[in-house]
DNA sequence: AAAGTGATCATG
DNA sequence: ATGATCACTTTG
């Protein structure tokens, strides 16, 4: 089943554990859909997650993560690499969960790159007829609780969050 | 271990 | 207008 808008307007510290398993669907320029299984997500959490990109508030780039759960948030990261996250929570609350990695593609970069995900998806709501969304075939896979990479420049005890979730 | 890469945001 | 910074990947 295709997961809505109302199953992502729960908070992300409970999506990105959810989210494993399910399954990322994207339609191609060739029209044909690519399909990947997420193994591997992270969550950030509110203005007053320090290592969310919202922590220092609303700008053009962060507001589509004050939009409802259920549309893409994808930004350029180190130049390179577009990185996707889907937006969690209810209006006016800035959260998402990344996705690091995909059956087939371990790491949020490549993750994206394999799925044929690029900025060009950012703020697009998750449904078929936007070409991109996510299915739920009722896998509930075991997982692991780790903290979040690449956020050093976060406050200690943000670092410290088991924040990140990962598919035994 | 270190470079490569460019949008974004804060500062001047 | 300028510069530091960055939710990464690849190569050595």
């Amino acid at each position: 089943m295709v997961l809505t808008k109302e199953y992502f307007s729960a908070p992300a510290t409970l999506l990105a554990p959810g989210l494993l398993g399910k399954i990322i669907c994207v339609r191609s320029p060739q029209n044909d859909v690519i399909r990947a299984r997420i193994t591997e997500t992270e969550c950030y959490y509110g203005e007053g997650d320090t290592a969310c990109h919202a922590s220092r508030g609303r700008t053009l780039r962060t507001e589509v993560l004050y939009s409802q759960g259920g549309v893409a948030y994808v930004y350029l990261c180190y130049g390179m690499y577009d990185l996707f996250n889907i937006v969690t929570g209810p209006a006016g609350h800035p959260e998402a969960v990344l996705i690091r990695g995909v059956e087939g593609a371990s790491g949020p970069g490549r993750a994206t790159r394999y799925l044929g995900i690029t900025c060009a998806h950012n703020r697009l709501p998750l449904d078929p007829g936007h070409g991109l969304w996510v299915e739920d075939d009722g896998a509930r896979p075991e997982y692991e609780e780790l903290t979040r990479v690449g956020i050093g420049y976060a406050s200690p005890e943000d670092q410290a969050r088991l924040w990140r979730f990962k598919v035994k």
